[in-house]
DNA sequence: CAATGACAGACCGGCAGTCGGTCATTTTAA
DNA sequence: TTAAAATGACCGACTGCCGGTCTGTCATTG
């Protein structure tokens, strides 16, 4: 095959993004370096040599993806000069924005992440996701405990706890993403939405804040989320 | 080699000895069959016979495990007169019982479990123990529901969050053991506890308890536990 | 024109899983 | 009571394939 040479960050970003479409298709496990190599045009050398192993694609995939999703999230955060519940809610609400920006393309990564088989995948993303945000939500915190109106022992501890709650929605978005195209896709969104909306209390009284305090979900959120095509 | 007959109860009993003393040693994805078998004294042929895979192995030995932990610590629940928070602490109280009973055990197992190449296992471990306690959580949640205390709008799901938050913990039981043994595992400790105690807080908050009303330790719980040999 | 780094691809050890067959135990039938 | 048939526990050689290695070769840069 005729040797091509590319920028290493371009040949990277690229094995990334044919790890990424097989990662989603087939899981983590069932997706062969061999696939990948095919896939990107790169022979097994040239996987190696950018890569140390298939575990380490792994990692810096949802290292990625991680960074991706909070870089458009929290960049516009620094400037407000608004307290902390109020930088909170208005984080929130462009995260919302951002995924009904491109709900569509969500909706597909969600069914891959969703699947039982890739949980492992989902971890990786969970666990890198939570990296990169933790310090951002951690001086929000820090700022609302500062301001006598978040209610926390520690800033950091509570950033963790918090992210890490994120994890306990995982059954109930994928027993959503499974009831959808069925008759039970209507009682599915709508549990879902009360699940959200539970979690959101749930992080009001974690912070010490009153019930209602944090908006997870908005009329319509979830419905539009999961029903996108 | 002689073929040896058992009955398939102690067969596979003894294969997950095996597996889960290999797992807990090497991690699951460094264990490999033939390992397994050898320890066992079954051939090929016979383990397949059994179990399906190697995953099929992980998930029976993660039922087993979380099976063994709530057998001991929910049947004599049932019994008492007492309300959903009384309950609730028993619940917990003879958890630490136990846990204190056999600590050194426990600590051996800890090590295993949150090395972090057995980050599967200790995953599958815990969504099983996750499963086996729902119901059981669920129950009381919802008998404090039915005496005003419990402030949720949804038993189940408030289970479901309580259990998952479990989880965050994860980290920080996995500082305290990397440090234990340095200079450090003092502070590790001391830092241990209070994020355990934090974890109690946010139980109280998510279940609408006045701060303090759930005990997950005890004074120096944390300490006897880590220090176990 | 070195030196470096990007890439090629044959190769290997080892792994999970398969398959045809064997032996012990229980069930059935005479 | 006993022989034969059926069942299922168990054996172990074998295979296909996969992740990873290694010895290079070619392009780019200073």
């Amino acid at each position: 095959m005729p040797r091509v040479v590319k920028h290493p960050d371009i040949r990277r970003s690229e094995l990334l993004d044919c790890a990424q479409a097989l990662f989603f298709e087939r899981g983590y496990e069932n997706t062969t370096i061999n696939e990948i190599i095919a896939k990107a045009g790169v022979s097994k050398g040239g996987f190696y040599h950018h890569y140390a192993s298939k575990e380490a694609v792994l990692e810096a995939l949802a290292v990625r993806l991680a960074e991706q999703a909070v870089e458009r999230v929290a960049d516009a955060d620094a400037d407000s000069g608004l307290d902390a519940l109020g930088r909170l809610n208005a984080f929130l609400a462009r995260a919302r924005r951002l995924k009904l920006d491109d709900a569509p393309r969500l909706r597909t990564a969600f069914d891959a992440v969703f699947r039982p088989e890739n949980i492992v995948l989902y971890h990786r993303i969970n666990t890198a996701s939570i990296t990169v945000m933790l310090p951002v939500l951690a001086r929000i915190i820090a700022q609302g405990q500062a301001e006598g109106v978040f209610k926390v022992p520690d800033a950091e501890a509570a950033a963790e706890i918090v992210l890490h709650l994120g994890a306990s929605t995982h059954d109930a978005v994928a027993r959503a993403i499974k009831a959808s195209g069925t008759e039970d896709e209507d009682a599915a969104i709508e549990a879902l939405d009360r699940r959200l909306r539970f979690h959101g209390l749930a992080v009001d009284r974690i912070l010490g804040l009153p019930d209602g305090s944090i908006q997870f979900v908005e009329p319509g959120f979830t419905r539009a989320v999961m029903t996108a095509r």
